[in-house]
DNA sequence: TTGTACGCGTTATCAT
DNA sequence: ATGATAACGCGTACAA
């Protein structure tokens, strides 16, 4: 009988004459010897279980099961050179947003026997590449990141590698495909209306702008607004992280009560925020949106439920999830080239928004 | 000069005279052929620089830079017997309690250079076996699972395979570790509170319960009130999905109200739904706390900038999540045994809950 | 239907 | 400081 130089592990592998080296899994050859066939066989007992024997597969089964068998996943990735893996770099996992879109990416994977590696980083994208190594050293096959990628450490291993990836949240003419919105478009869209409602001061609520796109393009198209429309005073912009963000919302608000009266609308890159600086407005007493009217981002569950119901621009989260997964599956399965995706980003008007008060 | 058997593919590394088989990656062995050293010495160059002498590593960098080489992560995970991934089974990313987790489990893990492969299971635990499967198969080297494992194909293969495992969310005595909370207990604590408060008539908005023990041991908490408590009218309990929870809520109290007009005091099993009562009772002109007690569970960000503040119990959602990558970690770095551990979940009481009215 | 032999790409050991 | 060699555990041509 074939013996290891090491020592018989009796205690544990009691009921099995076979000797596995104490604390090593054991291999297919080992589950191989135990049922009396070749390592091979047991391989196709269990990628091709019609090409062998039942009574034989029987015992395979039998055999890894007493010897606690199970495969190895590195060796079988490096045979087949596959991982079934993707990466997904997203700026927090704590927001409704990104959770939703990191859900119904992981959704479509795991139909097509893939699943996602998950690094946060934070909105700032200018830091990235060491998450992202990370990911690929995990096994990594494609990525999927949020917003523009502005680390050019990152640009340049992507290209160097030919690594599968897209953006998204963000679209943006890249050489790296992108699956999202135009957010200039979306915030345009709510100060426009704001403005066609005799809105000639506002504010805005923003996330961290620090290599972030997303913000900057939604600054960009405030800042372009209150140059058409501003009637002189500067329009605030707070920019706060997205953590806490209700709370947030609630004291920026506060602040902006106090020390901007002029203000008659104030926009929020987050349903979040608006929310909270909705609910405070409530408490305070302020009208909504009689006195003010406050216009959010996502469009959010509860922002049909408040009342008023909370204007906001809705984004497609979930198709971006779906959309990103299947992109990625395609170009890995299908060497389908990633076909880049503007969505929209619609304007939902609700009971939060109304005309500017007369007094101004 | 050594040769592959196939072609030099000199238009893609023209400036090399290095060989590569067309469509296939390069190897240590190509990268250290082009910098005139051994597959060895870049090994050495990338995981112990210093040990390699600093013109040949510059020389060694420069060559893989050229060749577009970057490191076979199956390959380092077979020779090393470690892929650095846990798995994680959770319900949804779509609700905020479980993303937290996922998310402060994450943070976690990365600081010690660990990653989470997830796979979204919906709340059923009796047919989980799966998607476990997949996970290990991915590589991951430990797992994370929401609740009590009902499958027993789940446990025979956890103690077959050996594979560190622990449960979250609920406290369970099991032979699987689990750290999380006493899901009886939180709800009891609340519900005995209202009783305290002379309520004889509740209703409940629950999970969806079936192969889920956290539902289940509410749900008992329940109906154990009803009977110490009850005023004979049976206590109705009403399961929704957690998707579009802040909808459901709403709707569910609406017709409660119809049905039930009895009913003095309200638990939901989560904020969402609470919320989106609460929520629909104001648009009612039901006055909370006067008429109706309502009382959430997990403690969500909105809870306390609601008008009335929402009562509820406090879930250690992110403290689950970090306790467990800790304890996975310890298991894998040190064979450190993971210790269950039953963590509090603390009644909070705000302003949605109060004394019966009279009439009852 | 089953077995033999080899290679996937890396790193550890040992020798130089 | 560097190189030769072997081994990690699996899947697959090819042979039997």
């Amino acid at each position: 009988m074939w013996l290891e130089p090491s020592i018989t592990v009796i205690d544990f592998y009691e009921e099995s004459p076979v000797a596995v080296a104490p604390g090593k899994r054991p291999r297919m050859t080992d589950v191989g010897k135990k049922a009396g066939v070749s390592a091979c066989t047991v391989s196709r007992a269990f990628n091709a279980p019609d090409t062998v024997r039942p009574e034989i597969r029987q015992r395979i089964l039998d055999a890894a099961e007493a010897l606690n068998y199970s495969l190895n996943p590195s060796a079988k990735a490096l045979r087949l050179q596959a991982t079934h893996i993707f990466g997904v770099v997203i700026p927090t996992l704590d927001h409704a947003l990104f959770a939703k879109l990191v859900h119904s990416f992981e959704e479509t994977l795991s139909r097509s026997g893939y699943a996602p590696v998950v690094a946060t980083t934070g909105f700032d994208n200018t830091h990235v590449f060491e998450h992202i190594q990370t990911l690929v050293e995990r096994g990594a096959e494609g990525l999927l990141m949020v917003g523009k990628v502005e680390d050019d450490k990152v640009r340049r291993f992507l290209t160097r590698t030919g690594l599968p990836a897209v953006t998204t949240y963000s679209f943006v003419e890249d050489r790296i495909p992108s699956i999202g919105f135009d957010n200039y478009q979306s915030i345009a869209q709510a100060v426009d209306y704001l403005a066609a409602l005799g809105h000639r001061q506002m504010a805005m609520i923003a996330g961290p702008s620090r290599g972030n796109d997303r913000q900057q393009s939604r600054i960009r198209a405030f800042r372009d607004a209150e140059a058409r429309c501003g009637n002189g005073r500067p329009w605030p912009v707070i920019e706060h992280s997205y953590a806490h963000a209700y709370t947030a919302g609630a004291e920026i608000l506060r602040d902006l009560l106090a020390s901007e009266p002029g203000i008659t609308a104030i926009v929020c890159n987050s349903d979040t925020f608006a929310i909270g600086a909705l609910l405070e407005m409530q408490r305070q007493g302020v009208r909504v949106p009689e006195d003010i009217s406050i216009i959010g981002h996502d469009d959010m569950e509860l922002a049909p439920l408040l009342t008023p119901s909370l204007s906001t621009v809705a984004v497609p989260a979930a198709d971006m999830g779906h959309r990103c997964a299947q992109a990625l599956l395609n170009a890995k399965l299908h060497r389908a080239p990633i076909v880049p995706v503007k969505l929209d980003a619609n304007l939902i008007i609700r009971g939060s928004t109304g005309p500017v008060r007369r007094d101004f």
